[in-house]
DNA sequence: AAAACAGCCGAAAAGGTTTTCGGTGCGCCC
DNA sequence: GGGCGCACCGAAAACCTTTTCGGCTGTTTT
């Protein structure tokens, strides 16, 4: 059915071995046969066979990601970019979902190592607490790259965006609009995303003087709305003075939002509020939503860019781990805009 | 660095035949052998090369998946469907993103059979008008599933919502909510799907005597937020009486809900405004949005299931092409709610 | 004239697994 | 003891490409 390099070595007369190197441009043989394989090859339109290759050269031109979720804009969007960005360098993905499980993920992580990707790109699961089967694939010497959602106790290559400091950064734009009693929604103690966005919260109310208040920090236990919904509802039990809110993502600042506005609260002139992640969602609520932009985009395509990096030709010099910090940006809406800065 | 059968057998001083053999419980290996290299196996973590498997068994256990967009909200359900689905049955899926262009489509679905997947679920992209490259694959034996986006001249396997259907019961939906002079927002003449749902909407005002006016039928071409609010602008110039909309998608008729409460229209109760597709974010705008389901989830799962069937031992008689049709569902909320039906 | 050289091509091995097919050893029956 | 069948194992071919290395022309150098 499928034709070989022996099929067409036959009708041309010709070994196996020329017409491989003649596809592959090899300098010992003649510009003539060249062109007569180069030429059969087209009309026939021959596309040599993936695995019979890779079994020579050991390079298979895949790579594996896996996420925690699959339906989700953040990681969507890096999914986009490592996608686009990888066929661009003649890599395909295999795309997993470890759904939030240390189990699967650690199953996902070997049944890719079986396949002999040549890379595997991770956000590590909300339950991963060990990191065995990272550093099992680092002996294997095959790349792995950790995105968003880094192990810090495993040296790899990370890409990812600096928490603390977009953390520190909204809660400093709430500031400026004149917010003096901000609360904070936050997330779990897994993964480090949360610390850093709780001690970028910190840092900044620390630095503008504004005095911190551990009991209007409530944990959010799932990235969900309803979970904002119920926070904001215990928040302004608890503590009515507040007229600032940082959140960890914008599901839970518009769940928030719902409840402030149910409520009679006025946003943002009562309480400015501010989410994190962008997503699609938050241009179009009523108020739209501030947010903190993660741009998923260029962290997948610099994924990829380690990535090929580390397929380049080695460099005598031992190789080093790099973390690349994607910039965040505000992106500031109705919800929090009070006073022109 | 890697294990190979070679090795097994040169440890356990047996051949490679039967390691082989063992491992795939063939009949002709005595229990005795078989737990010895099971044991051994298992001590050592070794897996098969999944590359020089193939080379035998022309099996990739590989599949690969084209979506015209990676960052929507539809698409992206699917390919959860799709992923979870595959792992269950032991398959990995490559994703590959047309960006709904033609020609990349043709490139793809090739890099794909250069894979040798085993099977392609592919998704045309609205630049689509040829088929040849769907046919090709048909030719070569591998079984092509469309879904959602179909090409209806090339038969194949097919996982469809009923796009007609749908937009009937969301029609009479705003019908039966009293709304005597309802809008349409369509999509381009390509895909397909823009032009069953048109139908479908045409039906439902024929079936319930409502006239039809060929003039509030406005095209969005793309769908886009944006789109919405321009054409919502249009129709309140050319007939402010209007009561109702059955837009193409939620994106467009957030616009449009945009619009008319800029324009001072109260939704619902001025214009009824239902979409399609039940986008995350349509639970979450005010007035919350009405939609139709389309259940990507489902469909995604009814993709692999499809395909696996192909993979069983041929029964004898003739394969014929399947087409499933996933159920929708009118999800009612605050946008098009005036009457307790 | 002999030796070196360049240019071109092909034989063959390697990569790892699967599967066919033949072979060995053993027990059993006539 | 010859013939037969059974249970188990292994040799080897097949899958297809890549790459090394040697060989063969024919030309140039010493």
């Amino acid at each position: 059915m499928k034709l070989t390099l022996k099929d067409i070595a036959q009708a041309l007369g010709i070994s196996v071995a020329t017409v491989s190197k003649a596809l592959k441009n090899y300098s010992d043989v003649s510009p003539a046969t060249k062109k007569i394989v180069l030429d059969y090859v087209e009309k026939v339109k021959f596309k040599p066979n993936a695995q019979a290759s890779f079994l020579r050269t050991q390079k298979t031109k895949l790579v594996g990601v896996i996420l925690p979720k699959l339906n989700h804009d953040f990681f969507n969007e890096v999914l986009e970019g490592i996608v686009s960005e990888a066929e661009k360098n003649t890599y395909q993905v295999l795309v997993l979902c470890s759904q939030e499980s240390y189990e699967k993920e650690v199953l996902q992580v070997n049944e890719l190592l079986q396949r002999n990707v040549d890379g595997i790109f991770l956000s590590i699961s909300m339950k991963t607490y060990k990191y065995d089967h990272l550093k099992q694939v680092q002996k294997q010497g095959i790349p792995i790259i950790l995105f968003d959602r880094i192990a810090k106790s495993v040296p790899s290559f990370r890409v990812i965006i600096d928490d603390q400091k977009a953390a520190f950064l909204a809660t400093e734009h709430l500031i400026k609009q004149g917010c003096k009693n901000i609360a904070h929604f936050r997330g779990n103690l897994i993964p480090q995303m949360s610390i850093d966005r709780f001690i970028g919260f910190k840092k900044a109310l620390e630095h503008y003087k504004i005095p911190f208040h551990k009991e209007w920090c409530l944990v959010c236990e799932e990235d969900r709305f309803e979970k904002g919904f119920e926070n904001a509802k215990k928040l302004l039990k608890i503590a009515p003075e507040v007229d600032g809110l940082f959140s960890m993502t914008d599901s839970t600042a518009i769940g928030a939002i719902h409840y402030f506005k149910k409520y009679g609260l006025k946003v943002p002139k009562d309480i400015a509020v501010i989410g994190f992640s962008n997503w699609k969602i938050s241009a179009l609520t009523e108020p739209s939503l501030s947010s903190v932009e993660q741009n998923g985009l260029l962290m997948g395509k610099k994924v990829i860019e380690v990535f090929t990096k580390t397929q380049e030709p080695r460099n005598e010099e031992k190789e080093e781990f790099t973390t690349t910090t994607i910039p965040v940006q505000l992106c500031i809406r109705e919800s929090s805009f009070k006073i022109k800065t």
